[in-house]
DNA sequence: CCCCAAGTGCAGAAGGATCCGCATATTTAC
DNA sequence: GTAAATATGCGGATCCTTCTGCACTTGGGG
């Protein structure tokens, strides 16, 4: 029961990007063809899976992001460190930083991030 | 077009897992009920799509994972960094570290990962 | 008021994944 | 040789996603 299928995605991204959209408007800015009513479809299944939420202006739907798009993110890592990493996330972390061939400066930036948001207090800009 | 869909990862698992089996052994081990028929229907997919192979060994067949199990997760994740984060498996590495809640510990670990993989000889186990 | 562009609702086709039952073949035990 | 157990082949049912065509409704300009 993955979160979100493909296409599902393709719509959710346009909702995270550009705000809250009717089906003529999403379709506007559709990264690829796809029929009005197509779309429409999709967004059914989302409102149906509480992924969005709509509410009518004039005669239209205009349909609003529900789920966050962090969220979506964190819960599909969350999914492949199930199926990859028994279950933890901190280990898929592990995992990842083994297999990326990281430069001294990644290296370094990703220590700066991980002190950023670990422990001290959070609302530091940095210095 | 997801690389697995969940129920042939599933099976991946096993053979990942346990190595080489026949359709009843996998079943045997099969984390939840399926019927042996159901099973092989997933594993002709797999073969089709060219994540297993089989030999005929006696009556039956032996498969066998030829896609990686690291191999795999390493492409889901490209799949996720390029839904979230621009194509950039070293930014979606990124916003992970932001958003997981490390341990110093933990960050040292990550460190020590990091550098070992990074430069220098990739042969040393490490001091 | 009338028309039309914009929007919705609906029914259903197409394709893939998942699941199932049954017929058939082959190995093994006796 | 024969029967039981073990496997495969196959046809098809079911479900979900994706896509399409078409009929109907409505708001607004003239």
């Amino acid at each position: 029961m993955p979160q979100f299928t493909a296409g599902e995605l393709e719509v959710m991204q346009i909702l995270w990007e550009h705000g809250a959209k009717k089906p003529a408007e999403i379709q506007a800015v559709f990264p690829r063809e796809i029929k009005n009513a197509a779309l429409r479809s999709v967004l059914a299944i989302l409102l149906e899976k509480g992924h969005v939420t709509r509410r009518q202006v004039g005669k239209a739907f205009v349909y609003h992001a529900k789920t966050r798009r962090n969220g979506a993110f964190r819960s599909m890592i969350a999914e492949l460190a199930d199926q990859f990493c028994e279950g933890s996330t901190r280990t898929l972390l592990f995992n990842l930083v083994q297999s990326e061939k990281l430069s001294d400066d990644d290296i370094a930036e990703l220590e700066r991030l991980a002190k950023d948001t670990s422990s001290s207090s959070p609302k530091r800009k940095k210095s």
